[in-house]
DNA sequence: TGTGGCACTCATCCGGAAGGAGCGCTGACA
DNA sequence: TGTCAGCGCTCCTTCCGGATGAGTGCCACA
């Protein structure tokens, strides 16, 4: 694969990377003559045939049949966005429309939301965001309430905002001035510290001290780790799927019912996003890439989004495999960033206690 | 309107109701021979082409150009569901495999869910339920956390099992004993009264005793009806949107991006379904008449469903306007019928207290 | 190695002809 | 007055053939 980029001399990569911008930009096959003129090269379209021929043979362009124009492979595209791509520096307005859409008073769930609908609407394709893992945010308060027989409710208050309910089925049954005490002493003893803390700590006094404490301590460590320890929840939010609707190369009904479903379903978005969350910058799966039958014609471009340094989530859109990735792909990266900061400001004014 | 039902004889309403029964399953235009072939009656071609000519006068049935057959118009529809539609009874494992789906343990949430899922795999198209109301269930508990200055999370219990958080943002702070004093209080006075009730006494604590009642009582009425007094969440629970996809009628890209827009906002699906909420039984809207740009070519069947012997909220399907009426009202009366016993089941036996 | 030229291949775009479904109208008949 | 067969007409759909044009592959030549 990398070793067809190698072999190009600098003339093939000027018309490979010139066929592929004019093929996305128009959705036309491109021929010769065009390829020729467009090229800047001084060059005939005679030797630009003969070019595209070798192109052709290492499995880069195609022809759609025998005398069309040439359209990029998905191994053509991968070359050309791992380094033919000359992305364009968002420019100050549209950074900062971004960034207005940021309100650093509002809720995770609020800016996230945001995040992905800028997402969508500036590139006019389906924009995600992966939840972030909260392993890393403060612990405000917990609390037990008694539903029923062995039934707790367990209330995180994270970050002095956002609050967390899981039902909790135990074994045995606790009267609620039991949960009132044991919620108390949790309390003094961990809130303020992250949540990965708690759990690690809670963790550890289980093991290590579980003789010298009375039952009742004990039946506390064991709530507090059943509540914290329960994951995050595994969710994504979407916004825009219905822009993926207007574009010409989709128009497969059975393919797009498909993709749209991925949408409603989730769970392989989900899939895709995690691939993405290693790497620390822009990431782009081109088609069958990611494995997925239905997502013929399509392309994800992605990038992490760190808060206080670590990476926390994905985000990024879905769009046609012909897409202007110079203007995409900068536009992902700065919303990580710009949606990263955000996050970053919240926590660092938690507006409680 | 209704005139034209009135002024149809026997054998108007035969072929009417022949001709759209045949363009229901056909989606051809219908032309006279095969009208007069499927209709049954022992009349002639020419003859049924006097009648049509008569129907397409009153605007029943119109000719998309000068020598096709007739298709039906809205007013057509209209007049056939409201008059002419004979439905076929489910068969009984019909209702037996929408009955599995419904699981006498699970949450409301999931019920929900697995109405709007049945509805739309039975059909094939999209389904919708409105979000019970609540006014009639029983609160078990309330809780009251404080999250900062001003800032307050109200926690309420219904039927032992549900859990609704609030965040209520006050004028005056309190402490967390105040706040537990408070929520006793309520508890004491309100637990396992219906919703409407707890807000109805409470409304009427404030007016009428407001003198008598020490500082802290009238705090703690103030915060339980802040509480309580929020509308339920205004919300619906889709399922299977992108069924539509695969519907000819439907090939308009604008309309259908705008129909699936419309799925994730919720927000004017809510509008339709509040429209069918009166009445006691399965309703129609076909195409423009919600009034509806993007609605051209679709039609809503619903039914409202009960729990207890009051209406609490409505569900039904989305499809195209020609869609087989005389399958789909009785799935979607049966599924309503069958969400309401589930959801009263539940409510009978409260695992709690 | 690059270039111009030439023959060839396809897809696309009419225009017209043929076929067919279906309608309205008319006049005959009970 | 209601029913019906027949006729002429309209209009959609399909098919066919030719023209057009974009683009390729190959070859000969500088």
């Amino acid at each position: 694969m990398t070793d067809s980029s190698i072999q190009l001399d600098a003339r093939e990569r000027t018309l490979l990377r010139t066929l592929i911008e004019s093929y996305i930009s128009d959705g036309q096959p491109v021929g010769s003559r065009n390829l020729a003129r467009a090229s800047g090269l001084k060059v005939s379209a005679a030797t630009v045939r003969n070019v595209m021929a070798d192109l052709e043979e290492r499995g880069l362009i195609q022809s759609p049949h025998t005398s069309a124009g040439r359209v990029p492979t998905t191994a053509g595209y991968r070359l050309f966005v791992d380094s033919l791509l000359e992305v364009r520096k968002p420019s100050r307005e549209q950074i900062d429309a971004i960034e207005s859409r940021f309100d650093p008073g509002a809720s995770t769930q609020d800016l996230l939301d945001s995040a992905s609908s800028v997402l969508s609407q500036v590139t006019r394709m389906a924009g995600m965001v992966r939840l972030p893992r909260h392993r890393n945010v403060a612990l405000s308060q917990i609390e037990f309430l008694r539903l029923g027989e062995g039934r707790v409710l367990a209330i995180l208050v994270i970050d002095g905002r956002e609050v967390q309910n899981r039902v909790l089925e135990l074994d045995r049954d606790f009267s609620q001035d039991d949960l009132q005490r044991m919620a108390n002493y949790l309390n003094a003893h961990l809130a303020g510290k992250s949540l990965h803390t708690v759990r690690a700590e809670l963790l550890r006094e289980m093991r290590e001290v579980r003789d010298d404490l009375d039952a009742q301590m004990l039946a506390a460590i064991d709530l507090g780790e059943q509540a914290v320890g329960a994951e995050d929840p595994d969710d994504v939010v979407v916004a825009g799927q219905t822009q993926l609707l207007g574009y010409e190369e989709l128009s497969d009904r059975e393919r797009l019912r498909q993709l749209l479903e991925a949408f409603n379903e989730k769970r392989e978005i989900l899939g895709i996003l995690d691939q993405c969350i290693r790497g620390d910058r822009v990431q782009i799966f081109i088609g069958r890439e990611s494995g997925l039958d239905w997502f013929e014609n399509c392309s994800v471009v992605t990038a992490p989004y760190s808060v206080d340094g670590e990476v926390v989530g994905v985000l990024g859109v879905i769009g046609p495999t012909r897409m202007s990735y110079d203007r995409v792909v900068p536009i992902v990266d700065v919303t990580a960033r710009l949606l990263g900061s955000a996050l970053n400001v919240r926590g660092e004014s938690p507006d409680s206690q």
